[in-house]
Formats: structure tokens, sequence, C-alpha cells
DNA sequence: TTTTGTGACGTATGATCACAATTTGCCTAG
DNA sequence: CTAGGCAAATTGTGATCATACGTCACAAAA
């Protein structure tokens, strides 16, 4: 009757509610790696953080509970998940399919103005690369592969990728931390080759060689590490 | 309208809080195609509904809009989300790829206790076949998909699953609904063999058709009818 | 007849309260 | 000095209250 006005409300709603507030602080931190995995988080303890009552921050909780990037223990506790290489292993290669898949999917929408945006980001992130910026790196890389992605106008996987990054970003600082250097290799410039030339198979690879050379090497180094030292079941580190 | 089953995938056990409760509840409505979509959503309704203060509706309904399982809209309204042919593609895709990507990470752990569980699912598959119980049919394809995925010890990928079935339940009743039927050729019996020869190729065809000999077929042909007599070459979609 | 302003009503939201469960610290007994 | 248990503090959970915002209806003016 009725239900072909379907009235596109193109109005930008601005997350204004207190509880979005929180929920996209929380996940930045989270993602961003501010975090460290094994942190115990109490609502209201956030809730005094943030300045505000324990409701919004336990919804937010929630939801981020739901993406795994918290993990809420059978006794009312809740935390951020630990990594063990069997796990990173699996995120990894989920990571590779999932992003693959996406970036292939990107290509009938390419454009030039998309792949103009997608060098001014990548420029940035050589002026990070330069000034040892690595909490901008993280970030830029972050939105580099969001844009892509994002060209498909259907999108469906973005977010169980970010979900993907969500479970990464705490074990990232605890690499980091460990004194790991990891060497980034600019993999940016293939991928935008590949999407110039509309080469599904070399857009592919790319994507997999910028992940894998990403944090999956040393991260991996160190996963070994740990295991081969942690004969006694050892608090893996401290802040 | 809605609970007809009392959750029978999680009947004793485990009374937990009232909001994991209601966040059960409300899954499972949408995951197996009670709540049509474009259907609008109240917290004080679904509360009056499930006798309960708005308080766990509000966490639940949260926890499902981050799951792309309900939509919350700028305007403080939420719905289930309608459902578009190109949306309707990409979400299929994806499926495929991430279900096939789960199967293969499945087999060094494949065992003879496995394949036997799995079998006994399939089997009461069939029963429910020859008695055209279709919820049943829906609940048991899961259980079987799951089942396979789960075996993987370390499995990363069942939630982002979880949330593909959770997008598609919706749409799967509209379909019902619009009296098209959708024959279920049974490919679980050619998963079984892939699985039991731990042939990675043949498992992964074998999931790629029984995921598009599902309402794959019936769900694209209704969306095409409906694209065709709603309008004729009108732009398509709006963004 | 169409458009616009104003009011009432309903709803989400966030704060606060009361309660239950769990953890932590401390004290006592061995 | 260690193990066990009791008590207080801490924390999550659900209900309720106050408030702000959106929607709808009705009326008045163009």
């Amino acid at each position: 009757m009725d239900e072909q006005a379907e009235m596109p409300d193109i109005a930008v709603r601005s997350p204004s509610t207190e509880q979005e507030a929180v929920f996209r602080r929380l996940r930045s931190a989270i993602m961003t790696g501010n975090l460290a995995p094994e942190t115990t988080l109490t609502i209201r303890g956030l809730a005094d953080l943030m300045a505000c009552s324990p409701t919004p921050v336990r919804e937010a909780v929630r939801r981020l509970s739901t993406e795994s990037a918290i993990e809420v223990l059978g006794n009312r506790r809740m935390r951020v998940p630990a990594m063990t290489l069997a796990k990173f292993e699996e995120i990894f290669s989920l990571r590779v399919t999932i992003e693959s898949h996406a970036a292939v999917r990107v290509l009938p929408y390419v454009s030039d103005v998309i792949i103009e945006g997608l060098e001014r980001i990548d420029t940035r992130m050589d002026e990070a690369l330069v000034t040892d910026d690595q909490l901008g790196l993280t970030v830029l890389n972050h939105d580099f592969h969001r844009a892509v992605y994002m060209t498909n106008p259907h999108q469906a996987a973005m977010p169980m990728i970010e979900s993907i990054w969500l479970q990464l970003g705490p074990f990232q600082r605890q690499i980091l931390q460990s004194g790991l250097e990891f060497y980034v290799i600019d993999r940016h410039k293939e991928i935008l080759r590949a999407l110039r030339d509309r080469d599904p198979g070399a857009l592919a690879v790319a994507i997999e060689a910028d992940i894998r050379d990403g944090i999956y090497r040393s991260g991996r180094q160190y996963l070994l590490d740990r295991a081969k030292l942690s004969s006694p079941s050892q608090v893996p580190y401290g802040p």
C-alpha cells in the first residue's frame, strides 16, 4: 500500500547518544591497542573513567562482547581476551580469506576518484612511516583497507573485517611493548596497481601479502618464543 | 506472534541471566524467520511480550544491532532490515567464502566420532524432510553446519557465519510466505563423504553446492520478480 | 485546499536504587 | 607458616524514575 515510498533518509544522524560515544571510544581504544590482553574491565570503573552512569557502559560492553572484542567470563567478570598461537593463525587465515573476498568484489566499482582517495591515504601513511608514528600508522592502515572495501556500495563483509581488527588490536600492542620491531613493507602500492588494472588475481595476492607482511610475522614469532619459554605458566607480561 | 518453541537449543542448561535469555529468544526468532523483514520493533513492546523490564531487552537489541540483525534508524526507531537483490547476492557470496574456509580448516580434526554425530543430525533432517517440517529443517541445517565448523577447536569464523544466518533468517520467511517452494537437495551426504575422504577440494565444492541449492535460487527469483513488478526501468536502488 | 505552527502523547535514554552473587581480605585453627 | 572459613566490599543485574526528543494530530492562516 504505502511501502513503496522508501524515503531514503540521507540526513546523517549525529551519534549524539552517550552510549554510542562510549561504544566508539572503547572500540577505538581496543582496536588501536590501548587495552592490553587479559585486562579485566569493570562496568563501574569504565563509567567513572568516562564520567557517566553505568548504563551506557553496560550496553557498549555488551555490544563489544558480541564482536569478540571483550570476553565475558562465566563468573560475571569480563576482560580483554588473551591470544594464543592457534587462535592467531586461525584469525589471520580468516582475515586473508575475507579481505581478499571483499577486495575482489570491489573491482566493478573502482573509479579514478576512488583511487585518488586511496592514494591520499597512502601518502599520509608514508609520512607516518618516516616519523615512526605507530598509532597513526595503524589507524591509517585501517582507513586504507576500509576505504578499499567500502567502495563496494553493497558491502556486507565490513562488520566482520572490523571484528577481526578488533580481536587483533590488543595483541598488536603486546608485540610492540615486547620490543619486537616489525617491518612495514608497503604493499599498498601493489594493491593500488591491481585496482587500476582491474586485476582480481593480482589484487588478492597483494592483499594477502600486505596482511602477512604486517604484524603477522612478528606476532607469530612472539607467540612461538613465549610458548617456548613458558614451561611454568608465567604471566605473559605486565604493564 | 513468535515464541512457539521453548528454546530447543538451550533446554535446561544455564538458567543464566534474563538478558541472555531475551537475547537468545530474539536471536532465535530472527534466525528461524519468525520476524519478517521491515518489522518495526519497540523496546517496550518486546519487554511486555517477554514479561520483563525494558532493561534486558534494550541490551539484547543492541547486541543484535551490532550483528546487523536489527537495524537502528537514526530517529530512535529500529526494525528488521529489508532485503535487496544486491545485498542478497553479496551476502551469499560472502557466505560461500567464509563457510568453505571454515569447512576446509576442519579437516585436521575430523574423526569417526565427529562424522557419526553429523550423520545423526543428517538422519533427523531426512525425517524432517518427509514430514515437511520447515522450521525443524532450518534449525537442523544450522545445527549440521555448526557442528561441522565447530569441529575445529580454535574456530574463529563461527560468530561471523551465525551473523550471516541471522541476516538471512527474516528473508527466508518472506520467501516461504510468498508461496515459493524451494527444493532441498541433500548435499549433506556429499559433505560427509568429503569429510571422510579428507578431501578439501571436494569439501569446498559440496559446501558451495549445499548453500547455493538452498534458499539461494528461490530467494534470487523472488527478488528478481519483485524488482520487475515494482519499477520497470527506474533507478535500481538508493545508496 | 494546502501549508505551517502548536500541542499532546509515546518512546528511547540515562541515572539511580535495590538486590544477589562473587571476590577479597582477614582472622582463626591446625 | 599454611589452610580454611567467615565477613565486608565490590560488582553485575534488573527495575523504576525523570527527562529529552520525535511523531502525529489538529487547527489556524495563507
